[in-house]
DNA sequence: TATGATAGTAACTTGTTACTTACATGACAA
DNA sequence: TTGTCATGTAAGTAACAAGTTACTATCATA
């Protein structure tokens, strides 16, 4: 309850309003972390901060305005994660693979991200932020699968695989994966069993007959 | 809001408290599934029953007594829907496939329940109802790896294959499915992804030479 | 048909949450 | 140095949630 900004070591007290907002949006992700997304009341984000809880409404009309800059922050910066995976080269199978660890990889770093995702897909349907999540999933499985056709066209999986229900999967392993870490191991265990894992699923992409990569 | 028990034609004012507590547990599910978790309040439940809030707590002492009853419906009827699957007999692979579409079956019927338990795993770590899920999952787990290993021993499967991280890529997939129908195609879709995605699976537990199942 | 127990109602109390308002103060520019 | 404005504080308010209490209606049964 009482755990004023450990993060911020020296925290001076007026601080301009773009840094001012940008610690609003970091104590969010950290409380989603700690405490759950439910814990996260605008009088927590306060005394995190070490602020009275009238002087986030200095930097945000209320608090959904605090929600969507979350989803920036989110957008930005998992969209630079992956967005380098995808644009460091290689073969296509090689580029999955970065792309599946640094998925994992960021959810780790971050565990406050998919607290915030799941209670947003709890909500009804049709809100702002729902749309703005469906986008980011729905685009990020649009590159998936052009990776699988990519993958299909240089030889390196079969011709016969679907490659929409190879991107769920991709992004479901993911997904199960952070589940399962929050019920049993914590974060830590998560990369430990993404390297177990990830095996399996490649097995999975390239078919019964696990005959096109020869040179493996 | 004003949605007052659709789901029981004729509702009898006073009902016995045992079929009253069944209907409150059953308005919770359906709730969840309509509203989310967090739209889940007594007056809510109250409003659906067509009862007033506080008739509520002549049949349980608070709301968390609700939840218990809610946690101990779940662990009947989805132990029950998967126990048949297991117990049903046959070879091992198929009783992993039945296994399969029992489970995203029983969460296409009640698209409440994924909604609760994402919200159960978003408060702190050490309550009741966690431990709860946490042991009804892990058994979960348990069994399919036995399942895993009578595989290999049949050799249906290679040997090699990591009966745990098998485990956990088969419930990440059912989780990941049931993610991506809330975010996507609604519940409608679940159960046709899940065929498409099975068989992915399938491989991926086969392993790279997809050798050992000759007679396919 | 009278009676005791069970189920339901209406109107509270108490605590929490988002947001507001009136006032204070530190930093920077003229 | 001083005036000004952005940032912060203290103390509110309104809405809503859970749970309680005093009373009422209905049922089973003796």
């Amino acid at each position: 309850m009482s755990d004023p900004h450990p993060a911020t070591p020296e925290s001076r007290r007026r601080l301009p309003s773009a840094e001012r907002q940008a610690g609003i949006v970091a104590a969010v992700v950290e409380l989603a972390a700690l405490h759950g997304p439910s814990g996260i009341t605008t009088q927590a984000i306060a005394d995190r901060l070490g602020v009275t809880h009238g002087a986030l409404f200095r930097h945000f009309p209320d608090k959904q305005a605090i929600w969507n800059a979350v989803f920036d922050w989110l957008e930005t910066s998992l969209g630079a994660a992956l967005g380098e995976a995808f644009r460091e080269g290689g073969d296509p199978l090689d580029t999955l693979g970065r792309v599946f660890f640094a998925h994992v990889g960021f959810v780790a770093a971050h565990p406050g991200v998919p607290r915030i995702l799941f209670h947003e897909l709890q909500g009804p349907a049709g809100t702002p932020s729902r749309q703005r999540l469906r986008a980011l999933v729905g685009g990020y499985r649009e590159r998936l699968a052009g990776l699988f056709r990519a993958a299909k066209r240089a030889g390196q999986l079969p011709q016969a695989l679907d490659e929409e229900a190879a991107a769920a999967l991709f992004l479901g392993t993911v997904q199960g994966l952070v589940l399962q870490s929050a019920l049993f191991a914590g974060e830590a265990g998560m990369v430990e069993s993404a390297r177990r894992l990830y095996p399996l699923l490649l097995d999975g992409f390239r078919g019964p007959a696990g005959t096109v990569r020869a040179g493996d």
